[in-house]
DNA sequence: GACATATCTAACCATACGGTTATCTAACAT
DNA sequence: ATGTTAGATAACCGTATGGTTAGATATGTC
């Protein structure tokens, strides 16, 4: 908790039923409750979801009656493609393949072990 | 753990200490002990961090006499930037604003049909 | 062989995470 | 006033995470 903004977004995103909240959000505001249930968990569980990605800036909360619709906030979002994005020049194939080359011959040996 | 293989890309770069190691290989391979030096902590807590980031297949391991050097493998850091491009369109301020003015027009009318 | 270097494993500890069920609170409907 | 609907909180549980210290395991050097 009380991680700088960038890790707390990666760690919102690090679980796959948060990530699918925000793919449902990215078809418009929706409440907890149509939120919820996709997915076979229980209304608290969604909650503290929400609350996680709240908390890292990727989704807002409005009112409605008694509802509290929530919306996509895309922002930090950008934050991570920017920060991939500084990586770009290692991701391309030519590099892995050499990578992978290189590593090649490094290992010509037995190698290690520790197979446990 | 075991978990898909986005979601261990997330939760590993979801700490500072790891992309910072990350971006100590981005200026090419190196051993523990030189990534260790940087931070203030034991080496075996650098080498769990190594090792979240090698079973999230950020890094692979060499092997040069007793050095065992990391080199940065970025395949799922490009994962991650296309997953986070697939937003792209919600993280400018015009959509922000677009967002929150059909959200105002949309609480205008009580239910009608359509329009979800 | 004896020793130093580099790294990994083991055991432990405190805190966080993802889930549950049960219990509030808030806003509308009758 | 009573109930219904939509969410949030609280208390709890098992497992994972991030750190520690101490001890094992390889490899190279003397």
């Amino acid at each position: 908790m009380s991680a700088d903004p960038l890790s707390r977004a990666f760690a919102a995103l690090a679980d796959p039923t948060r990530r699918a909240i925000l793919a449902r959000l990215a078809y418009g505001e929706c409440t907890v409750g149509e939120l919820a249930k996709p997915f076979a968990i229980s209304g608290p569980a969604v909650s503290k979801h929400l609350k996680v990605l709240e908390h890292a800036g990727l989704v807002s909360r409005g009112r409605d009656a008694q509802r509290r619709p929530r919306r996509l906030r895309a922002a930090p979002i950008k934050q991570v493609a920017e920060w991939a994005g500084d990586y770009r020049q290692f991701w391309d194939a030519s590099y892995e393949r050499l990578d992978a080359y290189l590593n090649h011959l490094m290992s010509e040996q037995p190698d290690d072990d520790a197979a446990k």
